[in-house]
DNA sequence: ATTTATGCAAATCGTTTGCAAACCT
DNA sequence: AGGTTTGCAAACGATTTGCATAAAT
């Protein structure tokens, strides 16, 4: 069983995992995790806060935060001035990757072929071990030019 | 025959490609193309400071820029406060990608086997073709912790 | 009660820009 | 001469933070 298959839960996850540090899952962050479960791409602060006019921009800021902090969510940097943020892996129990417009920052999420993602990992794992890093996780990105850029 | 086996040519090639586009090839130009050129990894705004106390700092900002739109360097992001600058692959011949540091920001330029980059690179245009994006390249991090966070 | 989160306003800091002087062709 | 680049200082803008109040336990 997952996460995203016990449905409901998601929330539950994120109260516990913020628990075990200490930190409450107040409105706010409810409201961020609520947000970012409804997406399927990295969304700006911007982006963010006009789905939710409620949330004040530096609580967003502040929450955001606190989320990465815990594991919960994962910045992105993209090409623009904004940074993104998505579900930590862990929460959406989906492993992808991102379409990236160089022009506009614009980030969509894609999956790519298990035997490519099994070959990443393994050299992933490789080129940590040869410079002593401790592995956290690797991230592709295609870049690009959307269409919506193309025709400006 | 390729740039860096032309050795000494990095110049003239960065030269004639601001001259396409009516920009001049200028001292600090040239300073920020010789600190890039001897490095192994991208390099923040500071660390071209450090090696290049002649450079202001509002000069340097402002040719990355120019040597940014004409395709000489590419501005990569990483996970701390600053953008990360590197000369172009067209003016290294050496496609690499990069290990990177979950808590420093700090990256290092490696290889990847050759199947692997053949494989990346058909998915990426595969991809590109799919979401309607005119494909530029791919980007793929290994993100991890370095020795010395570690030992912080 | 006590600790933690909130939200406004102000500060921070990497980066960008206005402008007058210096440079190149 | 006519355009570009320079470099200082000031502005910009995404993000962070101080602090008094509100919420959660």
């Amino acid at each position: 069983m997952t996460l995203t298959d016990r449905g409901g839960d998601l929330h539950g996850a994120a109260a516990a995992r913020l628990g075990d540090d200490g930190q409450r899952y107040t409105r706010n962050r409810r409201a961020l995790v609520e947000v970012l479960a409804a997406t399927s791409r990295p969304l700006t602060l911007p982006e963010i806060l006009e789905r939710r006019h409620d949330v004040p921009q530096s609580s967003a800021y502040r929450n955001l935060a606190v989320l990465e902090a815990t594991g919960v969510v994962r910045r992105v940097l993209s090409q623009d001035e904004f940074s993104r943020y998505e579900l930590a892996e862990e929460f959406t129990d989906d492993h992808h990757h991102h379409v990236m417009c160089s022009h506009c920052g614009h980030m969509e999420d894609v999956a790519v072929p298990d035997e490519l993602e099994a070959e990443l990992e393994r050299v992933a794992e490789d080129l940590a071990r040869r410079l002593d890093y401790s592995l956290d996780h690797h991230r592709l990105d295609v870049i690009g030019t959307c269409a919506d850029c193309r025709r400006r």
